[in-house]
DNA sequence: CTGACAGCGG
């Protein structure tokens, strides 16, 4: 055949012509002139540089000029395909592709199959990435962790959890690859149990720990709540990069441990390894839990030290770092002076909160207004403003803006708990009466909180249910999501054992102070991971001395 | 340039 002679001098001027689109498509007219239209290495290269090209539509032209395509290309297809689409109508680009696979007979073929796969959960698809996995006749290891990845990915980390346990009873034996996926599962749900299994498994078998490995398992302890687990992990690791600082200072920063955070930043600048932008927003972080406030200012400055570029997340920590801080009028300051006049709505929303922290009821109406007109549908923004005319006592606004977010069907968003016991997760929302125990829970509940009464627990009632009257409310914060949680738990665990609990917004007020009164009445140590950090309560104080 | 599908940190 021709192609012999043609194939070097094409691929140079492909790659002459780059990924631009009106170069590309006159190689691509002068290879099929040459009669090496077909030639599959070419029309590899085509569609990597189509891809690169961001050109979903020549992507598929170039495919469909393909006589015959067979499972590389396909593959290759469906590689470039999600890369071209980069989340624009990807689930549509998807379904098209996918359909040709199965019109031209490859639907069953394993390659292309594990590849569909993870183009359907990088898109958030995984109902078609589920339907893909389950026509698998055969699974590989790599197919099995393309699904759990891209539950874990997606924030469903229990479906991912459940399909490793899966993997398992078919006989398959995770890699490291797996091991990172459920790592990362485990650190989503705060499953310490599951996560230390890994971890010695990953050690009996001798895989040692890489940066990767390692890295995962720091982030898993640190995020289940044991730092000194992950400070060993972290001081047994050869090899430390970038990644393994940071996850370290940030597992410190979310457990309110902002001294020892800052104080390994110190000594990773000291360090071969160069902190990036993400350790930054780690130890900014850190500082703003901790209310270090100068060491978090000397952090930002020392920025330019590495030519880096504070972004919206670097600001929104400093904001939040002086605004919890009480230095309302210099978070205001930074905000005009260092951020540009058109300030992201998460610095405001940072702002936001350190205005209902420390009570500023002017200046927190005016930003959540500011907020409002920006992010109409955001409901968090019309329960933040409600809640500080709440504690403001402006009942009458209270009751104007409830009924705006009844009129725009915005709802708040509905928080859940969980605690895991013996290696199993059970999952709490408030007032949730779905557990076959639920009336048990529930009368432990009402007894516990009269014991905590008795020693001296106020319910706080503030920022809740205004319309209610005062014993209706303090019943309506009785049945918080993790006050049942907690209860369940000191019902299935023997005395002494540590609570551990996960939500998925922040805490309450009510529910931090009852948590301390717990503590002392049961005698239990009892952490709580909220969305933002770690509360550890024992006899009768949190950790984070009650600056949240 | 006969190979592909999976993977960490705020």
């Amino acid at each position: 055949m021709e192609t012999k002679h043609i194939h070097s001098p094409a691929y140079h001027y492909l790659l002459r012509a780059g990924p631009r689109l009106k170069p590309l498509q006159q190689v691509h007219a002068y290879i099929i002139l040459s009669g090496s239209g077909q030639n599959r290495s070419l029309l590899t290269k085509l569609l990597t540089l189509a891809c690169a090209a961001r050109s979903i539509d020549y992507t598929r032209r170039i495919f469909f000029s393909v006589s015959n395509p067979d499972s590389f290309l396909f593959n290759t297809l469906i590689r470039t395909t999600s890369k071209a689409c980069a989340g624009l109508s990807a689930s549509k680009h998807g379904r098209i592709v996918h359909g040709q696979v199965l019109v031209s007979g490859y639907g069953l073929d394993v390659y292309v199959q594990a590849a569909l796969v993870s183009f359907y959960a990088k898109y958030c698809d995984l109902g078609n990435a589920r339907k893909v996995f389950d026509k698998m006749q055969e699974r590989s290891v790599v197919a099995w962790n393309s699904i759990i990845s891209g539950y874990e990915q997606n924030g469903l980390a229990k479906k991912a959890l459940g399909l490793f346990d899966k993997m398992r009873e078919a006989g398959f034996q995770p890699d490291l690859a797996t091991f990172v996926s459920v790592l990362s599962a485990c650190a989503q749900v705060g499953a310490v149990g599951l996560g230390s299994w890994v971890h010695e498994h990953v050690i009996g078998n001798g895989f040692g720990l890489n940066v990767m490995i390692g890295t995962s398992l720091i982030n898993m302890y640190a995020r289940c709540g044991n730092v000194k687990k992950a400070r060993e992990v972290f001081d047994s690791m050869k090899e430390k990069n970038v990644v393994a600082w940071t996850a370290m200072i940030s597992g410190y920063g979310v457990n309110g441990y902002g001294v020892q955070a800052v104080e390994l930043f110190h000594q990773m600048r000291r360090s071969q390894a160069i902190p990036n932008n993400v350790t930054f927003i780690a130890i900014l972080s850190a500082c703003a839990h901790s209310g270090l406030v100068n060491e978090g200012r000397q952090a930002f400055s020392s920025m330019r030290e590495y030519h880096l570029v504070p972004g919206v997340e670097h600001h929104v920590c400093m904001v939040d770092m002086l605004g919890r801080a009480g230095l309302l009028d210099e978070a205001y300051e930074f905000i005009k002076e260092t951020v540009s006049k058109e300030a992201a709505p998460a610095i405001w929303t940072a702002m936001l909160g350190a205005c209902k922290m420390h009570k500023n009821f002017g200046l927190g109406v005016e930003v959540a207004e500011r907020l409002i007109a920006v992010e109409p549908e955001n409901p968090g923004h019309y329960v933040m403003l409600s809640n500080i005319c709440a504690l403001a006592g402006r009942m009458d606004r209270v009751e104007v803006i409830r009924n705006t977010m009844i009129r725009k069907r915005l709802k708040k968003q509905v928080g859940y708990s969980t605690i895991e016991i013996d290696q199993k997760t059970y999952l709490f929302s408030t007032g949730d009466k779905c557990h076959p125990e639920t009336s048990k829970i529930y009368q432990y509940l009402d007894e516990l909180m009269w014991q905590c009464k008795e020693a001296g627990y106020l319910a706080v009632v503030d920022s809740v249910m205004h319309e209610l009257e005062e014993e209706e409310r303090e019943y309506a914060l009785r049945y918080h999501s993790e006050k049942l949680a907690i209860a369940f738990g000191l019902l299935k665990t023997i005395s002494g054992t540590t609570l551990k609990i996960v939500k998925n917004l922040r805490m309450c007020e009510d529910c931090h102070s009852a948590i301390k009164s717990i503590s002392v009445v049961t005698n239990r140590e009892i952490v709580v991971r909220d969305k933002l950090r770690f509360h550890h309560f024992r006899n009768g104080s949190c950790s984070c001395q009650d600056y949240w």
